[in-house]
DNA sequence: ATTAATGTTCAGAA
DNA sequence: TTTCTGAACATTAA
């Protein structure tokens, strides 16, 4: 579930991190099947040793510790990865633990943790030139955050896909996600089945800004945390936007957007889509 | 006790 | 080339 508000909280939330260095590297046993980690751990210690964490970065849906080693950690936390400063839901699902220091001593000692239930998150450390590729190789598209009505003509315009299915590719753009896609379209007053190729330029613009709009007051609330409770700060509190989505999860209840529409819900690509029929019309 | 559902990404197929 | 399907995994609800 963490989508770009919720990676984009952990990012700010791990900010003490900064300036410390990496002291050691532990992998918490656990009878779960772990989670994929490359290197080995014993090779990402060997590299990771001693270096300085000298900026945090969100790209799309994933976090990264970047080194003054020109060195890139990515964690991925896909459904319910999460990254802490300290206080774990439990200690079942601890997936990674970085011991980190500050002071030339053990002054200023900072624990980062990686916690996943499912287990779908994935840890890798890259050099230089593969987070390069990660980041312009065609992987992922622009970040949400930077799109225009230009930029999102110029990545789905000619798609035969419906929208909200290509809101969803991240290689057209990145960040988006099944409930934030929802969301906007709500906001653009969009039909989630319509086809890109239908689309209009004042479409585009009102999915631009709708984009906008939803994404940054989701990182204003600091993400949603839907009714199974997983996703938390780094401090493990809850986000707040649960309390404002308008139509995500809300089937058959009125929308909060005209209050006139009862939210549907279909299916699309075997994922839920929520809106409005008055909002967003066919 | 099975089965479905959850939502992200990737491999592989249509 | 583009689009779609199923698997990866753990947990909960039906």
């Amino acid at each position: 579930m963490p989508e770009l508000p919720e990676v984009e909280t952990m990012c700010r939330g791990i900010a003490p991190c900064l300036g410390t260095t990496i002291q050691a590297i532990y992998r918490p046993r656990c009878r779960l099947k772990p989670i994929q980690i490359r290197p080995l751990i014993g090779t990402l210690r060997k590299k990771l040793y001693g270096a300085q964490i000298i900026a945090i970065e969100r790209v799309g849906k994933r976090a990264v510790l970047c080194t003054n080693q020109d060195t890139f950690l990515v964690f991925e936390p896909r459904m319910t990865g999460l990254l802490l400063l300290s206080d774990p839901p439990d200690t079942e699902h601890l997936r990674l633990h970085i011991k980190l220091t500050s002071g030339g001593r053990q002054r200023g000692i900072q624990n980062l943790l990686f916690w996943d239930r499912r287990g779908l998150g994935t840890v890798q450390l890259l050099t230089e030139s593969t987070y390069a590729t990660l980041c312009h190789g065609g992987k992922l598209g622009p970040d949400a955050l930077q799109m225009t009505p230009a930029l999102f003509f110029q990545q789905m315009g000619k798609s035969r896909r419906a929208i909200k299915v290509a809101l969803l590719d991240q290689k057209l753009v990145a960040g988006i996600g099944n409930l934030y896609a929802a969301e906007i379209l709500l906001l653009a007053g969009i039909h989630p089945e319509q086809t890109c190729l239908q689309l209009t330029d004042r479409d585009w613009q009102n999915i631009s800004r709708a984009t906008r709009r939803v994404l940054r007051q989701a990182i204003r609330y600091e993400g949603s945390t839907l009714g199974d409770g997983t996703y938390r700060n780094a401090l493990n509190k809850k986000g707040r936007y649960q309390n404002h989505h308008r139509v995500y999860g809300r089937e058959g209840e009125t929308c909060r957007h005209c209050r006139v529409g009862r939210v549907k819900r279909i299916v699309q690509s075997q994922r839920a889509t929520f809106y409005c029929p008055t909002c967003q019309p066919a």
